[in-house]
DNA sequence: ACAAAAGTGTTTGAGTTACACCCATGT
DNA sequence: ACATGGGTGTAACTCAAACACTTTTGT
């Protein structure tokens, strides 16, 4: 952006073009466990591979913009303009794409349980496939994946995230799933309760309405999304390996 | 990164080019101010403003790896490999430059107390200014600066980031002073000390060694960064308005 | 009746805050 | 002597983990 790089007058063709795309890690949760949304490549390099959904900026459109745009052929969802979308960071390693160079800004996306994927516009194959059957991705996707779900599991911790999960009204049974499912852990669900109603905006009652929760058990009441978007103080991850701490 | 955008055969000179850039947002502290990295604009757009230094992706190298070449032409130091260096996001808005499509990859930098500025390699005059003193950057640069302050604010919270801004010994009065200028609040100095210590691997003691504060005081232990990088459980900023507390 | 999940209550303990107090140095 | 910052001790408080217990449903 300064002008201290080798060309002083911006001749737009004197260098070596860079691509710029976006690639976008779309999670969703179904039948209890964390999926990814991936398409197939249909030739090479890597033909027959999954990948992360994603495709080139256009000439008008913000990478924000052309993410949400992706997003909306790859999931086939009506309302993308509701979802979250957000960008992780930018992979420009030289050589990530052997036919060129492409410089790509990676987006994390979350939904709700997810309608059918279809192949978006072109003929590439779509899915949802759990997250860790996937096998190795195409390009340095396996990198982008992960760097998305370890971002995704971290903004949990503090943000009120969990809810672009779950459908316009959730238990809090299906908001403590979220975090179970991401996390890998289990929560004492009287403390969770307690933990997410007692933060202001996290989620708002839905007045009388109560589901009942797949046959068993006490029907439980039914929330919103609240408008608060960070959580003070955060909801904590349990310690994975309890820390020895050393006592004066 | 996926075949779907509009052109499969990859054409290299067939689409408007982006250019790629990165920028720097570099942190110091000096004499008890936050401290920016900034270089004066030399012709339009912007002739005479400040902005933030930074610099065309070079063919062979990837946006960190510009990133650290900028950081070393920009600030004159010798050893840019241990500085601590950070991708922000990437701003890729149309029209952020007037001239022609450019992205760029924003970064955040954290150096030890400064040497000189200098105007790197090229005539542009580049001077480290005290953070809030700047008036108005060119291009997008204020939105880009104000997000690599919060975003440093806020890795104080959960990482051992703050060793980043002090020199290879100091003292734990030097590291609580790195918390209380990027916050902007004051800290218990009893309770940051055992925090500090309480925490593995953050700080570890040189032996022997002490530091006369300045001439005032007890000569205070000198610490060395440890080789912890996340702080569990964080070192939580102090509540912005004041919660109504009842005192005992 | 039993299992299962929602929801409430209570105990306990870890961690933080606030502040009192001593220590070692320069002026 | 006194101011200044380093460093230790401690009581009060807050919050969250753990777990017992009641409620309401389906089988």
């Amino acid at each position: 952006m300064s002008d201290n790089g080798p060309v002083a007058g911006y001749d737009k063709h004197a260098y070596e073009p860079f691509a710029v795309t976006v690639d976008l890690a779309v999670f969703t949760l179904r039948a209890g466990r964390l999926h990814i949304l991936l398409v197939e490549r249909g030739h090479e390099p890597y033909a027959g591979r999954w990948a992360l959904p994603g495709g080139f900026l256009e000439p008008h459109e913000s990478a924000e913009g052309a993410a949400r745009r992706e997003l909306a052929e790859e999931t086939g969802l009506a309302d993308v303009a509701g979802l979250h979308l957000e960008q992780l960071r930018t992979y420009s390693e030289p050589g990530r794409d052997p036919r060129m160079r492409v410089v790509s800004v990676a987006f994390a996306a979350l939904v709700p349980d997810a309608p059918q994927a279809h192949g978006g516009g072109d003929a590439a194959r779509a899915a949802w496939l759990p997250y860790g059957t996937q096998g190795p991705l195409a390009f340095d996707h396996d990198r982008i994946l992960a760097d998305a779900q370890i971002r995704v599991g971290g903004k949990l911790e503090y943000t009120c995230l969990a809810t672009a999960f779950c459908p316009p009204e959730f238990t809090l049974g299906e908001l403590r799933q979220v975090y179970e499912v991401v996390w890998g852990t289990d929560l004492d669900p009287a403390n969770f309760r307690r933990k997410v109603l007692a933060t202001p905006g996290f989620v708002e009652r839905v007045p009388g309405a109560s589901r009942l929760t797949g046959g068993r058990g006490k029907p439980a009441a039914l929330f919103r999304a609240g408008d608060a978007t960070s959580l003070h103080p955060p909801l904590l991850r349990p310690a994975h390996e309890p820390t020895e701490r050393p006592r004066r």
